[in-house]
DNA sequence: GGTTATTTTAAGCTAATTTTAAGGTTTTGT
DNA sequence: ACAAAACCTTAAAATTAGCTTAAAATAACC
């Protein structure tokens, strides 16, 4: 296991660093906030411990940051005891588990572990509509694979569920900005989504806004 | 039920035995590590008993060694009250009970029934799917020996069950962070986890999901 | 220090996706 | 109704991602 430690307090940070090492967890410790953020955004650490009181930038900043960022990498926080509220807010924000300060090392070794036994808890953002769901994990609608641009333009549609999506819209989003506009990439891409739906029997249809773009209808409501 | 007891102090050794058999549990008694770790890996024991302060080597050893080496009998770990830390490297390495000295022998026969009667706690280390199963301990995949980083990729696959799992998260984790990007790696070692899934017979399949990454497959489920 | 196992590099190959292009259909304005 | 514009569909060509192998480099082991 290896893990990302966040600490402005030295000596304390030497001796857990030795500490965690003989339970055979690999630790990268920083006490710089901004550097332990940047470290934390690569997808290297089965955890991260996180220290609130921190120079340049809170814990809990890059507690939200990284949450914010759609990171689920998992953190315990560290603090001292008297700041209760920052637990609570730690947790809201998403940490996944709060250690007081001072504690014993064996204890952070048995919380990292816990933490690490269940799977990290990802929860499912399956994009829906009507009898549709999109998986953007696999690229798929409703277990059809879907290739990168069929996938974005559905999920643009889904996202805006029954508004009009604008065909320039989707065209810079899709295809780079500096595009030379050729509208028919987007024609081309929504035909081949048409002909998906059919194959999913979905009873979604695509509807074409003559001159602004392209709308999802479920024919059951109204 | 046969156990062995690795226990120094021979008046307690001899107390315990005679309880024990009362119980009817027979025991071999040894108050010597090594010749402890000897008769250890002979699979005659429904579980060991092992006191962690020994002569020459210590209980935590032994039961590094054992479970490193695949040996899942029930092992219980006896220590003195105030290790602590050595209660959790002890479960941590593969023990699957704790009892602190002094100890009732009705409670450590109590506890010897109840090891006896649960499966080996160790079954759940290893990672499952379809009719996969991964031993981290040793590296196996059904029997089959695999590399470092073979091994690395098939538990994140597992780890993940049927979510995909991104070629660029595998390459981060398992080639560290600031990598010249060469996706090529983690095509190279699926080519080989496919080779050896082909090799133990399983129905598992690696998919591939374009410009995403790979996740595990079980043709039958569904 | 030599042998074996593992990892990295590289190249040719295959298959999937994207782009291009052309001909057809529908809609809209006059 | 007719022409023009917008849109649809399809198939082929072009491009890109991924697969597989084998050889070279490196690390691990005795």
């Amino acid at each position: 296991m290896r893990i990302l430690y966040i600490e402005d307090e030295k000596l304390l940070a030497d001796a857990v660093k030795h500490l965690l090492e003989k339970s055979d967890i690999a630790v990268d410790w920083t006490d710089d906030g901004e550097e332990g953020l940047r470290l934390a955004k690569k997808p290297l650490y089965d955890a991260i411990v996180l220290d609130i009181m921190l120079p340049k930038m809170s814990g809990l900043e890059i507690l939200e940051i990284l949450r914010k960022s759609g990171n689920k990498t998992p953190i315990i926080m560290l603090s001292a005891l008297s700041e209760i509220e920052d637990k609570v807010k730690g947790l809201e924000l998403g940490a996944d588990d709060y250690l007081a300060k001072p504690f014993k090392t064996s204890e952070l070794v048995a919380r990292l572990n816990a933490l690490n036994r269940r799977p990290p808890l990802r929860e499912e953002k399956l994009l829906k509509f009507a009898d549709l769901r999109y998986n953007p994990e696999n690229r798929t609608l409703n277990g059809e694979p879907l290739t990168e641009k069929e996938g974005e333009i559905i999920k643009m549609l889904l996202e805006s569920k029954d508004k009009t999506v604008q065909k320039d819209y989707i065209l810079g989003r899709v295809w780079g900005g500096d595009m030379v506009s050729e509208d028919n990439y987007v024609e081309v891409y929504v035909s081949y989504l048409r002909k998906k739906l059919k194959k999913i029997n979905s009873r979604v249809i695509i509807k074409t806004v003559r001159g602004l773009g392209y709308k999802l209808i479920d024919p059951e409501a109204e």
